[in-house]
DNA sequence: TGTTTTATTGACAATTCCTTGAAAATTTAG
DNA sequence: CTAAATTTTCAAGGAATTGTCAATAAAACA
């Protein structure tokens, strides 16, 4: 059963919703103040929020990056139509969704679901200064983005997913999904594309280490 | 009967849409003054009203803040095209609706049709430049409304949704609910016409970024 | 119906990537 | 230490992908 926090300080509204969402099978934890939110989610596990940006004792925009200091979950964020204005939005802050007030219950039930269904986040493999979004396809190293090719992609994603063993081109070739027929020089042209690219020194590797007559290791 | 508040100062055009308005049984004040307009919104009841942003004695921004005060009903807001310009959008304000002059009288009826079947107001999507209505289907770069077909506009809310995600071109086809049989080649076409019409260079884009031999990626 | 708009497709150029041979560098074996 | 084997890297050629024009088919509209 999802577990949803509800910061909003119309009791009226907060009341409406809480049923809303209970009906439909999601643990409601609804709250009013900043701090009452912020205890809750130290204390409480959440799978996602539901924040009005109009509250009394807190700025909005602060109160969601306190949030999500303490869990990094999705944030949904509610707000009187106008007022968010020439400030920055719901989505240059990082918000999952952003809804206008009023809105229909119903609806924010569906971006619920949508937003739970969505987050669903592809696995991180970080390893040192690396890290390696699987199915964005995307590398960092140090939040700084790597761009790679297709083949040196999967390549480099064969190596991390058998970190610590030795691998074969033809290995290399097979779980990287390359074409059959490619060559070994080709895998070692990858190689070297990659070590350059996340800069590796072939004679010194931090990742991928050369086996002499054996294959490749990424460690 | 729906009661819509009319301020129009142009009062050829206000007899117009006030007999449009009839014709399509809706009980129509019209007004040409901020004076008559705030006077009757304190004494009478409206459903929605439709403001014409170039009046005389005072700014239209400041009506449009008086009215919201003294009832908070949808507000229409029309305005000849481009003199919204740089300044805030009439999105902005939390307008209800938006229309640049001239415009058919029968769009309008549709508008607030629906906006009052709406009743709650659509998602809008605002990334850099870009503001997509969602509910509307309609997209403005820097305030002003860029003209979608259907496709580009399904692919590009597809995006958008997803953004920072790579996505494939049978990924876009499925997530913006094209024809299924639609081929690779035909998305590709879709998003050089996006990129055309909201100015991204495919070279350096600013939104859509192409990942070769894998897809396209919002960002 | 005819007219206009939109979607699709082929064609071609531009671009990017993969592959390959060979030279240079490195490692191992004798 | 020297020679052979292997790896690294360069640079060029060729293959595949993408961008876009223009023509056509399909669909929407009046």
């Amino acid at each position: 059963m999802n577990r949803v926090l509800l910061i909003e300080d119309d009791l009226q509204m907060q009341g409406l919703i809480k049923e809303y969402l209970e009906r439909f099978h999601m643990d409601c934890f609804a709250c009013s103040t900043p701090g009452e939110a912020l205890e809750a989610l130290k204390k409480e596990r959440f799978d996602i929020a539901v924040l009005d940006l109009m509250l009394p004792q807190m700025d909005g925009f602060d109160l969601y990056k306190e949030m999500k200091k303490i869990a990094d979950i999705p944030i949904i964020i509610s707000s009187a139509r106008g007022d968010i204005g020439n400030k920055i939005t719901g989505f240059e802050l990082g918000a999952e969704d952003f809804l206008a007030k009023p809105y229909d219950p119903r609806e924010l039930v569906l971006r619920i679901e949508a937003a739970l269904k969505r987050g669903q986040r592809s696995t991180l493999y970080k390893i040192g200064d690396l890290t390696i979004d699987e199915a964005n396809r995307r590398i960092f190293i140090e939040d700084y983005e790597i761009e790679l090719t297709k083949a040196e992609f999967d390549v480099l994603l064969a190596l991390i997913k058998n970190r610590g063993k030795t691998l074969s081109r033809e290995q290399i070739v097979a779980l990287a999904s390359l074409d059959p027929q490619t060559r070994r020089r080709t895998v070692d042209m990858h190689i070297s594309n990659i070590r350059q690219k996340i800069g590796d020194d072939p004679k010194k590797p931090k990742y991928i280490k050369s086996l002499w007559g054996i294959g490749y290791r990424f460690e």
